[in-house]
RNA sequence: UGCCAUAUAGUUCAAGGGAAGAACGAAGGUUUCCGGAGCCUAAGAUGGGGGUUCGAGUCCCCCUGUGGCAACCA
């Protein structure tokens, strides 16, 4: 039914009558701005097996589609490059296709589970912008995915406990003077996070003086105090004693309070919260599963192993000496704790790059293991969000805040909207709101447009967007669609009847263009889920929009020449507002009305 | 040292082996007309060297730069 494959068909009939070919490459592409037509089927493959010019062979294929495939209406080609122009009968069949599906864009039911963990914070300093980074990656990848027709459920793994958990402890212990977040006035997330700065400025001026005394610099690491301390207090927290785990309970809630929040303002929540103080000594199980299997070996020492090198990969201990865990260890645990949980059919897990080596072996592991959900798992891996001076880094308080930078954004949408005027038709207790969207929507699509495996640069000088390839213009022309929609209703003009336009026979490029950018989006939708990458469909929110631009500017709606370009318009309006929505909401980011 | 990423315009980013594109910035134009956060015009780039291919930014090899990993840390 699409004309992509119509298209491809033809192609094949025309290659097997006129050449007898048969199981060729059919490669199709969209034509460039600077020639004619809208699809462009590249014939060098044939030059070969032919042993003809590419030139005769496009113009035979396209006399050919001309004369048979009845939506191909004219033809040009330049080198081996077939271009073709369609029909408007083609076209308008499509939009009504369209229009008449009101979930287009979304794919059946899948039948399948899919766990996206994300987010997945350590309870020892506020959220920064890499931790943005990955939530709105993680929700979005999680949208996308049930876009695609899997039933998703969105998971955080809070890291709750640890040594660095226990290093912000020590710091309010002894410096803390029993400040809470309401007596210090800070959230508690920054109020935890402040200790956790404090602590690190005591144990370098130790490590400082230990060296001026002629320790080494690796030793004094080791024997600062400040870090026995919070050695000794993880010892205590493992055996539960009372006034550790109390003063733990006591300062995650903190945390936990300032998180509901953040996370509650940038629009993100989670259908499974697990925690690892309660999921740290699982795995251990599998580790006796595995012996028991081969899959491991054990050391003299006692320690548990696993020879990856026939994989590339190196010897991974999967459990210490002493029968402790490791890492990995908890994390084959939890593994198997959400499939028990959901029963699931993919695990995927949003995580940066520096732990790509770590998934691999895990992966690896699982699969070694037998377990049925292996297949699945997949790490979305991205890449770091740097400064221009370089890597953010808490403990050096060289990080962007998310608190404050989602602040600051939407103190500059409020700038914005101010300087452009754009407030009027609004009421004023409408305009917090519309401030949010669009602020939220600008730094959302500034940490989503780019492909999520590659580092990404955040000048704070130059901040983010607004005009161009931003949400806001996105937005933007989401907005003016409503007000064009306001006014069809207001003059009571039925525009969605699709007889109402069918005799529309002389449709603009500007019209063709951007109808068949509508037209694309199941397929990028397909994309953006098989790749697990928002970014595609960020693109293509901006050709969208880019697209509608140029209609609004070339094609006058209401004083079209004819009703029916006037219907057409306005429904293909109607259209584009709809992929604009239903796009931005895969990234996360709301459309308002009126801006 | 090894492994994994990565290198495109002044800057930030695109480009499923197929005609190198945006945006920002800087230059010029555009508002009697449905929303100018817009539209139009022009300038400007594939780190270096080999190879495979009809065709390479894309695949392979070497070099250089950058980031990460290579813990019985997480």
């Amino acid at each position: 039914m699409n004309i992509e494959n119509t298209l491809k068909q033809k192609v094949a009939e025309a290659l097997q009558t006129l050449f007898g070919l048969q199981d060729q490459p059919i490669t199709l592409q969209s034509t460039l701005k600077d020639f004619e037509g809208s699809h462009t089927l590249l014939v060098f493959p044939y030059t070969k097996p032919l042993q003809r010019k590419p030139e005769e062979i496009a113009q035979a294929i396209g006399d050919y589609l001309v004369a048979n495939a009845g939506i191909v209406t004219k033809y040009n080609v330049v080198k081996g490059f077939l271009n073709l122009s369609l029909s408007e009968e083609a076209w308008l069949a499509s939009f009504q296709m369209m229009r008449k599906n009101p979930a287009f864009g979304t794919f059946p039911d899948k039948r399948k589970k899919v766990m996206v963990e994300f987010s997945s914070p350590n309870t020892n300093k506020p959220l920064h912008l890499g931790h943005l980074r990955n939530n709105f990656l993680g929700w979005s990848v999680a949208q996308i995915l049930s876009a695609c027709g899997y039933e998703v459920i969105k998971a955080n793994l809070i890291n709750d406990r640890g040594i660095h958990i226990c290093k912000s402890m020590l710091a309010y212990q002894k410096f803390g003077k029993g400040e809470t977040p309401s007596s210090s006035g800070l959230k508690g997330d920054h109020l935890v996070g402040k200790y956790y700065v404090e602590f690190d400025k005591l144990y370098k001026a130790q490590i400082k003086e230990l060296e001026a005394q002629g320790m080494g610099k690796e030793e004094a690491e080791k024997k600062a105090p400040a870090i026995e301390e919070a050695q000794k207090m993880l010892l205590a927290w493992e055996k539960g004693d009372k006034e550790v785990v109390a003063l733990w309970k006591k300062m995650n809630d903190w945390v936990y309070g300032g998180f509901a929040e953040t996370y509650q303002k940038i629009g993100v929540s989670f259908d499974k919260i697990y925690y690892e103080s309660n999921t740290y000594k699982l795995g251990k199980n599998i580790v006796q599963e595995g012996l028991k299997k081969g899959v491991f070996y054990q050391k003299p020492d006692g320690a548990v192993c696993i020879d990856l090198t026939a994989d590339g990969l190196d010897n991974k201990v999967v459990q210490r000496g002493d029968g402790t865990s490791v890492y990995i260890t908890q994390d084959m645990g939890t593994a198997d704790l959400k499939y028990q949980d959901f029963h699931i059919d993919k695990s995927v897990y949003v995580v940066g790059n520096e732990q790509d080596y770590h998934f691999k072996v895990l992966f690896n592991i699982m699969k070694k293991m037998g377990r049925s959900y292996a297949e699945g798992m997949y790490h979305v891996s991205y890449g770091m969000v740097e400064l221009p001076n370089g890597k953010m880094k808490s403990r050096e308080g060289t990080v962007v805040d998310a608190d404050e930078l989602v602040d600051e954004m939407i103190r500059i949408a409020e700038e914005k909207t101010t300087e452009l005027g754009k407030m009027d038709s609004l009421k004023p207790e409408e305009l917090p709101h519309l401030y949010q969207i669009i602020a939220l929507g600008a730094l959302k699509y500034f940490l989503l447009k780019v492909d999520p495996k590659k580092k990404m640069l955040f000048n704070p000088e130059e901040s983010v967007n607004f005009q161009g390839d931003a949400a806001p213009f996105i937005q933007y022309n989401h907005a003016r669609i409503c007000s064009i929609l306001r006014k069809a209703e207001q003059d009571k003009i039925s525009y969605n009847l699709p007889e109402s336009y069918a005799e529309y026979k002389t449709l603009h490029s500007s019209e063709i263009d951007l109808l068949s950018v509508l037209l694309a989006l199941p397929t990028k939708v397909q994309e953006a889920g098989e790749a697990y990458s928002p970014s595609i469909l960020a693109q293509y929110s901006y050709e969208v929009a880019k697209g509608y631009s140029k209609f609004f500017a070339d094609c006058s709606i209401f004083k079209a020449d004819t009703d029916e370009a006037r219907n057409f318009r306005i429904a293909l309006s109607a259209q584009t507002a709809y992929t604009l929505k239903f796009v931005l909401k895969l990234l996360g980011i709301e459309v308002p009305d009126k801006m």
